[in-house]
RNA sequence: GAUUCCGUAGCUCAGCUGGUAGAGCAUUACACUUUUAAUGUAAGGGUCCUGGGUUCGAGCCCCAGCGGGAUCACCA
């Protein structure tokens, strides 16, 4: 390995530090007592609430005048600042612990502990005046330093979106932001997990490796089982088997479940992510579009403290009650053509009129879909059920009560984004059969996406599934939603990337 | 998959018409006991993404490839 100056350098104080009896990576616990969050919040309040406190943490920077400095040093809950004085941490007349430890070998990026007293310096900044320094970590590779000035500006911030994806870790030391990014994507998942349980729905986990996949429309990632010497398919969605759960009895089941999907990738799509499923016997889609409305309004209340929340150039509010168009009159609200009882033809030639390219093997469900996604959904900006969509397109759903053609299936569109997929789950065996064999048609026409017929699915509901109301909820384009964020990558700790050093084939 | 932009020091970026590779931060040395983008002085640091080509001469031009971003296509 191709060692450059700094790497050498630290390398060089690794083992100077081993020849000085100081182990550059202690076992011992450091006992923190106290995190810069806390002292920052508290001080101001009560002085006196804080006797010796003990911190760890990461040196950020260092501003060494001399025979004092101040570092700053970087927890889990922030950063404080740490006045570090020559004769306040020697021994006696050793002074190595300043003069040699710290200044000769501590560098931006070790890890350290401290204990010392909190004080206010004359610039009135809370800082820890230290009186006993200890290496915990020696680090041998350079810390990107980004460096804020007093209005706030960032200089030379660590930007570069290929080394912070596939080296988190700096971007996580280094931007804080990107920190808070995070804790607000597991803050959303506790506060859905707390909703779904407050209501008395089980949390279950199905299997990712199946025999057969389904659930959705999707190519699936291939496995093989040795011992079984079988082919397995990670899972594109949770559908069949939450539903064999209602079929057993359970009258409530939700899962968060990474699912898998062979396809392209995009700002929206990275090929695993993160779906909530939820089935609850004895309700229908209608049902279902209250809860989701009840649940995403707790959620942004949760997170942001009020139903607002601020995406893009947008001000998106999750106030109940959501607007609520079905399918056909979105179409005619936002193109002015109302596609109710026109024929296939006349659909094809209502999409080309407005521009949307069509083929010839896009049955009736596939156009209106194409004219919603190219005329609707981009409007689509405040949070929005659509709902009752064309059969053909929904293999899962139950047959509407009242309109011919259609299903009971809404979905939520946020930001002109589809966030949750939900409908009235088909329980009528025979029906289930036909629209599954009407998809392995679908398949021998070539269609990649087609699902499978899954016996064992239909055997369940033979024995009868009380009717259920289902939702698919997208966990990362929501927290995009909620954190502001532009693309997957940014919700995802380790996004999907080719590797950097392509092995020889 | 298509189009387009990008790849130069550890990090962020300049680099002229093709003529010996630059800055700030970081690093090293010295000074400095309340600084905060600390400061001052001095020094070191490069596979210019990779491989070909054109040229007396390529970071720059041409071709191919690798990686990334954006847009589109695909897709719940």
């Amino acid at each position: 390995m191709e060692l450059n100056e700094q790497e050498l350098v630290r390398r060089q104080k690794l083992e100077e530090l081993i020849n000085h009896g100081i182990n550059p990576y202690p076992a011992e616990t450091w006992e923190v007592t106290a995190r810069s969050a806390e002292i920052l919040e508290g001080f101001d309040s009560d002085p006196g609430k804080f006797g010796d406190v003990t911190l760890a943490g990461r040196i950020m920077s260092i501003r060494d005048m001399g025979k004092a400095s101040f570092i700053v040093i970087q927890d889990s809950s922030g950063r404080i600042q740490v006045y570090l004085r020559r004769d306040d941490i020697s021994h006696g007349d050793d002074t190595s612990p300043y003069d040699f430890l710290y200044k000769k070998m501590l560098d931006i990026g070790d890890i350290i502990g401290i204990r010392g007293f909190v004080f206010k310096t004359k610039m009135g900044e809370t800082t820890v005046h230290v009186k006993e320094l200890k290496l915990l970590c020696k680090t041998l590779r350079p810390l990107p330093v980004v460096k804020t000035d007093a209005d706030g500006n960032q200089h030379d911030a660590f930007t570069d979106p290929e080394m912070r994806y596939r080296q988190r870790y700096l971007d996580l030391i280094v931007n804080p932001s990107v920190r808070e990014t995070f804790m607000m994507r597991t803050h959303l998942t506790r506060s859905m997990r707390q909703f779904l349980n407050s209501k008395g729905y089980l949390e279950v986990e199905t299997p990712i490796l199946q025999p057969l996949y389904g659930g959705a429309a999707a190519r699936p990632f291939k496995t093989h089982h040795n011992t079984l010497d079988m082919t397995l398919y990670l899972r594109i969605a949770n559908e069949l088997y939450l539903k064999r759960l209602i079929v057993g009895g359970f009258e409530g089941v939700f899962e968060f479940a990474k699912d898998f999907r062979n396809e392209g990738m995009s700002r929206f799509h990275n090929p695993e992510f993160t779906q909530m499923e939820l089935y609850v016997a004895y309700k229908d889609y209608e049902w279902m579009m209250n809860l989701v409305e009840e649940m995403v309004e707790r959620i942004a209340l949760d997170l942001h403290g009020k139903t607002e929340v601020q995406v893009g150039e947008h001000t998106i509010n999750f106030k109940r009650p959501w607007k609520r168009f079905t399918m056909y009159e979105a179409i005619a609200h936002y193109s002015g053509i109302d596609i109710t009882n026109m024929s296939e033809e006349q659909l094809s030639l209502a999409a080309k009129d407005m521009g949307i390219h069509i083929d010839k093997t896009m049955g009736r469900g596939k156009i209106i879909d194409e004219i919603f996604g190219e005329k609707v959904e981009p409007h689509l900006i405040q949070p929005t059920f659509i709902t009752d969509y064309p059969v053909e397109m929904s293999p899962l759903a139950k047959k509407h009560r009242s309109k011919p053609g259609l299903v009971e299936r809404f979905e939520a569109i946020c930001n002109g984004k589809e966030i949750c997929n939900a409908f009235s789950e088909l329980n009528d065996p025979v029906d289930q059969r036909k629209r599954f064999e009407e998809q392995l048609e679908l398949g021998r026409r070539g269609d990649e996406e087609a699902m499978q017929l899954d016996e064992d699915f239909l055997r369940a509901i033979e024995y009868g599934m009380p009717p259920t109301a289902g939702l698919g909820i997208g966990i990362d384009r929501l927290t995009m939603i909620m954190t502001d964020s532009a693309s997957i990558q940014d919700v995802l700790f380790f996004p999907q990337m080719r590797p950097e050093i392509r092995e020889e084939a």
